[in-house]
DNA sequence: ATTTAAATTTAGACAAACCTAAAAATAATT
DNA sequence: AATTATTTTTAGGTTTGTCTAAATTTAAAT
């Protein structure tokens, strides 16, 4: 159907684009596809070509219907391996993501189908992602980051924005983990770093920190 | 490492190379990887530069003990994960193949070995073929064409030369698998056909039939 | 309102993997 | 041995996705 860069292209317009409600912008994508600008508007010419998104010079990017379909398919698709990977394959949460952006490739309506009942059908990644059903359906959790949070607030751990091993190892190292519950016992004026009681661990972490971490209050 | 093509290269002339110690050639290889000759003269050059493989012009094709490891690695891929697929997530032996023609291609060594550990290191794949292990080896078993077994001889049926859809559609409505013991009743002079006894059932099968299939005396 | 800076697009190239058509080498027939 | 047929290679193109460098457009700053 589409090819493996048209794929990732369409995905990272997805991400990039429910930041804001303007157009991608093409030095955005660059970014995000680790490419150069003119490359961006080559793809975005032929994406546009294939009524995926809608395009404007000098404008800006959307994702079309078809095309927010065609990312949510794959998103779905990256996020059920994740799943596999952690659950089965007893991989780590930080060691997932580069073997999950290659498997979201895979061209096969019925692996997708199986693999998800294979997994019982579930609902979020191991990142606390949501995962679109087979019609592009998800929920969006109400969540806060933890730097949203005041003193004295609590509430569980549902999700990570960076997902990044180095962050994500992080977490592991300091015992802080998707669905332990969060209090936060003190926030310092100076620097913003939070005093958080994890269950039975207590510690001082930076706003690096408490602005990746996603709270269920 | 290598690219989609240079690995289905490597794996294609694998299987050519088996079944005889001549040089593969460059049409026998255009009509198994389905595209035009002079396409194959140019991958094998750039194959024989990476010294994958031997090549001398108009002599065919060798496989290097270094393209001959690599192919190994991607047959390994291959069959574990049409294990995968048989045994985890319900496909039959007959839709397996397009399939892991496209997840052999996934890199990572953990996912490899893990995938391996998860289906408790199978021998053999869906179609009864060996399952070279993490260092390529894998044993060669000693099995008979059905074809070539004489009135009165039993034994069990093994492997499946021809793994196409069709044929193993064919054998699933006759109730022939793997497994199964065989016995031939007779043969017919004319045109080689046998009556044989499988389990419970009686059939009569063609030359077409007896041809692809391995049974182990 | 100009000028300067930043973002974006165009122009022209390149590598990978394929193609067709023509040339060259090898194999098969007379 | 010479001729014909088959196989294989070369020459020259195409498409996809990328690049650099230059031109253009939009945004920011005087
Ligand atoms: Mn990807
Ligand atoms: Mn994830
Ligand atoms: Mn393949
Ligand atoms: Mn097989």
């Amino acid at each position: 159907m589409f090819s493996l860069s048209e794929e990732n292209y369409l995905k990272a317009i997805f991400h990039l684009q429910k930041h804001s409600t303007a157009g991608v912008s093409t030095n955005a994508l660059a970014e995000e596809m680790q490419t150069k600008a003119s490359s961006v508007t080559d793809m975005v010419k032929k994406l546009s070509d294939k009524k995926l998104v809608v395009y404007k010079k000098y404008q800006g990017v959307y994702l079309s219907e078809s095309g927010r379909k065609t990312a949510l398919k794959i998103i779905r698709k990256h996020r059920l391996w994740e799943v596999f990977l952690v659950e089965k394959l007893d991989f780590s949460w930080d060691e997932v993501h580069d073997v999950a952006e290659e498997l979201e490739h895979i061209k096969s309506e019925k692996l997708i189908s199986e693999l998800d009942k294979f997994l019982d059908y579930p609902k979020r990644d191991p990142h606390g992602d949501p995962i679109p059903d087979a019609k592009g359906n998800f929920q969006v959790a109400n969540k806060t980051l933890l730097s949203d949070l005041s003193t004295g607030e609590k509430g569980t751990l549902v999700g990570v924005k960076d997902t990044s091993p180095e962050f994500l190892k992080y977490l592991d190292k300091n015992k802080i983990a998707l669905g332990k519950t969060i209090e936060v016992l003190d926030q310092e004026k100076f620097d913003g770093s939070m005093l958080i009681q994890i269950e039975k661990n207590r510690l001082r972490v930076s706003t690096l920190v408490t602005a990746n971490i996603y709270i269920k209050i």
